[in-house]
DNA sequence: CAGGATCCGAGTAGATACTG
DNA sequence: CAGTATCTACTCGGATCCTG
């Protein structure tokens, strides 16, 4: 990919990454805590789900606010950016359901 | 995954694979044949091209005609179903544009 | 509670050589 | 010309155990 960061190209390979649009699912659902993903994703193993919301940060589609520091609790919420991002998301699924499966 | 071939994350799964668009920008614009793209891609293994070109036409996002026959030659063309997706893709495109470059 | 560290296995990209 | 076959290398997900 010669991370070719200037691109949809790299987006499009972490948007692809294992679970990313299932935590993202359940965060936009739920408003959850770390402890919380683990339990409705538990068949997903913890460091996959901290890598991923790592990245998620990094990308700014979620902020990660502490609400209770004994014992610690996080919570995650989904920011502007990929709320309006999401829209574009919901034009693909659409223009998928539009053109039908593709012949597996 | 789960392979859940019902929505946008297998589709999405397969536009991150390693050079998709890179191969469907060179068709684009030129409407090349398997050699073009090996002399333009030369950095592309002929495996990986092939391996592309084949999912590519399951997709139904290329078409493949052969248009001589001593030495067979083959020409690669984008189909209505990518053009019409293409402008959902220019979107993102717009969209990161908007949003700018993430941290790295 | 919210992860991080280590190790391992599967899948996939890539190098090279060959073919109808 | 337009690929295929084989083998190797590397990445990344996943299991397990550990910690501030």
């Amino acid at each position: 990919m010669e991370k070719c960061k200037c691109s949809v190209l790299w987006f499009f390979d972490f948007l692809s990454k294992k679970w990313v649009l299932l935590i993202i699912k359940w965060i936009w659902e739920w408003a959850v805590t770390f402890t919380d993903i683990k339990k409705y994703l538990w068949w997903i193993n913890a460091k996959i789900i901290s890598e991923r919301l790592t990245e998620l940060e990094e990308w700014e589609f979620i902020r990660r606010e502490i609400i209770s520091t004994k014992p610690i609790k996080i919570r995650y919420t989904l920011t502007e950016k990929w709320i309006s991002l999401s829209k574009e998301i919901e034009n693909i699924d659409k223009w998928m359901q539009k053109w039908g499966e593709h012949i597996s």
